[in-house]
RNA sequence: GGGCGAAUGGCGGAACUGGUAGACGCGUUGGACUCAAAAUCCAAUAGUAGUAAUACUGUGAGAGUUCGAUUCUCUCUUUGCCCA
């Protein structure tokens, strides 16, 4: 018998599905939509196993959803901005253009070669003008209504290169490529205000439903919404200031305060600007990053100034006033008060500086006169040494009674703060959507009129350049407008805002006037699934979920301002790591085994040593190539394997046996395939055995529970247990209803292994378009039922016995029962519980 | 340090609203086929005792609720992720 030939039955029904434009979507509006999105890649190069999970388990889910007769819009696209591209071009002295183009087409052609039931015909790809021009569009429609502006901000700076660095690529301090120690530097940068929306972003996650628990608590404590008191703190001393404002999620330790700490931004800076001693401070304070992490573990120092902050409980109680940098000048108002016995921070700086520490509240347990000692005490407890306030219960009572306090004396009022910054947008790269700004001589804003966009990136620039390459860009950057000379803002946005908006963009791919249509929007929004890794659970979530908002913002024909309805998060693909005697990693694809345990060098036979199982990753070199594994089993066998071996949300670990097995299952299953097709041709009597229409029936049921509730790799195992069903079953012949059920099985299997299955459907001569079968009520339902019989609670028997049994009928057939009668010779049941067709359990003394 | 999860055979993992723990796969062992091997097929596979039927113990540890707990509650241990 021949075997199964993926190779040529893939790229048969891969071209066939091109051809007849299978998965082409449009609006039909008698037909419920289901919107089915991954995240799209970005295009380093190839695809990885990741983009395998990701896109396979998306495209059962497509599948599924088209085969119950969903108008399914399954769409992809590109991520094509941002820095491997430009750094890849300066290594290499290519084009950025050229070297993302040459990608996408690969990664495109491996795509497909995994059998997507994809929509190509909507593919975007966020670099090329026909897509950033209506990003352009949107930067000013922002810029209009009030939600786009520009300001001084700090960025990572590396001084050798001359540039700016993402907070991932300061690595320990220093710039990841030149080794640089990282400063702080301001920069004029623009901002998105997502801050306006903090209230309805995190409004809105209370009707995600669909969202998974984790996501939403992550954004919550993102968005970090505190309720506190904005405080008033009188000021003497020798500089023109009368009081200074700080905001404090605990007004209740007011007591205990010790000193007051302003961020070396705080507008009182100003009057330190001569004072060289202060800038010698300062300047220490910018060789820490801007990252809040960098910013914690540094050291806790101050400048003290000669003023003094009186206590606003108790005005006799002063205190110094100091710069220190950990104060930042985003969150409140750049001012904090200290209060050392009940902050590990504010207690470091204290014993540093050898300032006051008094102890305001205790633990419950302690008495009136407890102490804190060597570290702070941040836990609940009761107020003591705090005038009113004492014996209070803290947080609780005693900030509701300061906060009181506060208001009746106008000395502060209650406040509630959020975390969440202004997105900074602004990047001093190439590769990137320009801003659509320009400026006069005077450094004015003007806005580029919209019949001049899209403002395209030159191209072929050297981009061997220090600093911020476009900035050398002459040429370009000079521009007119109206006549009048300008020069355009020569930074280019976050590729974080590329992927705001593209789903929207999916919906109307080819529009040119505007970035959608609101009609397409109106019917495809919301993306109905949304699948990608966890990774990105904050940023690009909240950045999306905020570009709705600011669209819809002052524009009542905008309707969903959420866009993702539902979200699945799934895990990372997991490998063992290699390294050699020269503790440098090694690929699986040069190491060999003989027992699974002891691994070896293939060139030099040496020893191997095997590490954790960690996510696939170029720098641990333990990747394993999508293509090699295609070419080798076949798409639908790498399809069937990722989804086998652990649920989709949790990660899996690469499995070579498993691999096999995969491959295996499809190879056999050819095979009894063409015993089936037999089976059906030699039919000749008329067969009874029901037992297969049984089994599909409530195979349908449980099936199609499991895919809803996204646990592929059950359905897996439940395709094992069918195949081994159905190999008994046929060898009997005596099968009824062997082709009708057949089939049911063959759809089932479709979404997983499409190739394999519309070849199968294609030897039954039927059409690969097809229904989702409904299970039969009928076939459900049993005649005969297992009773578990438990004494005591513990299960003793089990006994097959007729459905719907009356209780007394089916007692006494229980105690009849050789085990159970064993242990009822000398007892008597004085309780027996019984759960219908389920179990019985009796109670004996 | 805070928040959120997780812990089930040799391994990955099943188990609907508390009701047969270990589905399914991998691995391992034995057997069939073969001159032999691979592939394939069949069987066994939580632990302990027993030739066996069977009995007892078992879902990280300890307690609790319940006729009955992998599932619910509390405490602890280990571990993962996110934030700091």
């Amino acid at each position: 018998m021949d075997r199964y030939n993926f190779k040529i039955t893939e790229k048969k029904w891969q071209k066939f599905w091109e051809k007849n434009k299978t998965f082409k979507s449009s609006i039909n509006k008698d037909k419920k939509k289901f919107y089915c999105l991954e995240m799209f890649p970005y295009p380093s190069g190839k695809i990885h196993m990741g983009h395998v999970r990701n896109y396979t388990i998306g495209d059962v889910l497509a599948r599924f959803k088209k085969l119950q007769n969903f108008n399914v819009l399954h769409p992809m696209g590109w991520d094509s901005f941002g820095m491997p591209a430009e750094n890849a071009a300066r290594e290499n002295n290519l084009d950025p253009k050229e070297w993302t183009e040459k990608n996408i087409s690969i990664m495109k052609t491996q795509l497909k070669r995994l059998g997507l039931s994809i929509d190509w015909d909507r593919e975007i790809s966020t670099c090329s003008p026909s897509y950033y021009k209506h990003q352009q569009l949107f930067f000013l429609e922002l810029y209009d209504k009030g939600l786009v502006y520009r300001k001084e901000n700090y960025v990572n700076w590396d001084p050798i290169d001359q540039t700016v660095l993402a907070n991932e690529q300061v690595i320990d301090g220093k710039g990841w490529r030149s080794g640089a120690q990282v400063e702080r530097k301001k920069l004029n940068q623009w901002f998105f205000n997502i801050s306006k929306f903090s209230e309805q972003l995190l409004d809105g996650l209370s009707n995600l439903s669909e969202w998974p628990n984790k996501v939403k608590i992550m954004q919550k404590n993102w968005i970090g919404k505190s309720f506190g008191c904005e405080v008033d703190f009188k000021i003497e001393g020798d500089l023109p200031v009368k009081n200074i404002k700080c905001f404090t999620t605990r007004p209740d330790t007011l007591f205990g305060f010790s000193f007051l700490a302003l961020s070396i931004d705080h507008p009182l800076s100003k009057h330190f600007e001569n004072n060289s001693e202060f800038q010698n401070f300062k300047e220490e304070c910018s060789k820490t990053g801007t990252t809040e992490e960098s910013i914690a573990q540094a050291e806790k120092i101050g400048f003290k100034t000669n003023l003094q902050a009186l206590n606003p409980m108790d005005p006799k109680m002063k205190v110094p006033v100091y710069f220190a940098n950990f104060v930042l000048m985003d969150y409140g108002f750049g001012a904090v008060f200290g209060c050392p016995a009940h902050d590990q921070r504010d207690f470091d700086f204290a014993q540093k500086y050898k300032l006051n520490i008094r102890t305001v509240v205790r633990p419950k347990e302690k008495g009136d006169n407890f102490q804190v000692k060597n570290e702070a005490f941040v836990k609940d407890g009761f107020m003591i040494n705090s005038s009113f306030l004492n014996g209070l219960k803290t947080p609780g009572e005693a900030i509701e009674k300061s906060i009181d306090y506060l208001t009746k004396n106008k000395l502060g009022n209650k406040k509630i703060n959020f975390r969440l910054k202004d997105w900074g947008i602004s990047r001093q790269r190439y590769w990137g959507c320009p801003i659509p700004i320009a400026y006069d001589k005077n450094g004015n804003t003007v806005k580029i009129p919209k019949e001049m966009l899209p403002v395209e990136l030159p191209e072929k620039i050297n981009l061997n350049t220090k600093g911020n390459p476009l900035d050398h860009q002459k040429k370009w950057k000079d521009i007119k407008i109206k006549g009048k000379g300008y020069t355009l803002d020569t930074d280019t946005l976050d590729t974080f805002v590329d992927s705001s908006w593209y789903f929207l963009r999916f919906c109307s791919p080819e529009n040119n006037e505007y970035g959608f249509d609101k009609e397409d929007v109106k019917y495809w929004m919301p993306v109905d699934q949304y699948i990608g890794g966890v990774e990105h659970a904050i940023l690009h979530l909240l950045y999306s979920r905020f570009f709705m908002q600011a669209l819809g913002f002052k524009n009542q024909n905008f309707i969903s301002l959420e866009p993702f309805k539902g979200l699945f998060t799934q895990g990372m693909v997991c490998h063992e790591t290699y390294k050699d005697e020269n503790n440098k990693w090694v690929s699986p694809d040069e190491v060999f085994s003989e027992n699974g345990k002891d691994f070896f060098k293939i060139k030099d036979k040496k020893k191997i040593v095997v590490g954790p199982s960690e996510s696939m990753s170029k720098s641990k070199k333990n990747t394993i190539d999508p293509e090699k594994i295609m070419d080798q089993f076949g798409a639908d066998a790498v399809r069937f394997f990722i989804l086998s071996d652990s649920p989709p949300e949790k990660d899996v670990q690469w499995s070579e046996q498993g691999m096999i097995a995969a491959y295996k299952y499809i190879q056999k299953f050819w095979i009894l395939h063409k015993k089936i097709i037999e089976e059906i041709q030699n039919k000749k009597e008329n067969f009874e055995n029901e037992n297969l229409t049984i089994y599909t029936n409530k195979l349908i049921e449980k099936y199609t529970l499991s895919l809803e509730k996204f646990n592929m790799n059950v359905l897996i195992a439940y395709l094992h247990e069918t195949y081994n069903f159905l190999s008994k079953e046929i060898n009997n012949h005596n099968v009824k209803d062997l082709e009708e059920n057949y089939i049911k099985i063959l759809i089932l299997m479709f979404p997983i292994v499409p190739h394999l299955v519309s070849e199968c459907l294609t030897d039954l001569q039927k059409e690969t378009n097809v229904s989702w079968p409904v299970a039969q009520k009928k076939y459900l339902e049993d005649k005969y039922v297992n009773i578990v019989i438990q004494i005591n609670g513990k299960k003793k028997s089990l006994m097959k016995i007729e459905k719907n049994l009356e209780d007394g009928i089916l007692l006494e057939k229980i105690k009849r029962d050789k085990k159970i009668s064993n242990f009822l010779e000398k007892k008597s049941v004085f309780k027996h519980i019984i759960v219908k067709n389920k179990l019985v359990n009796l109670i004996i003394k």
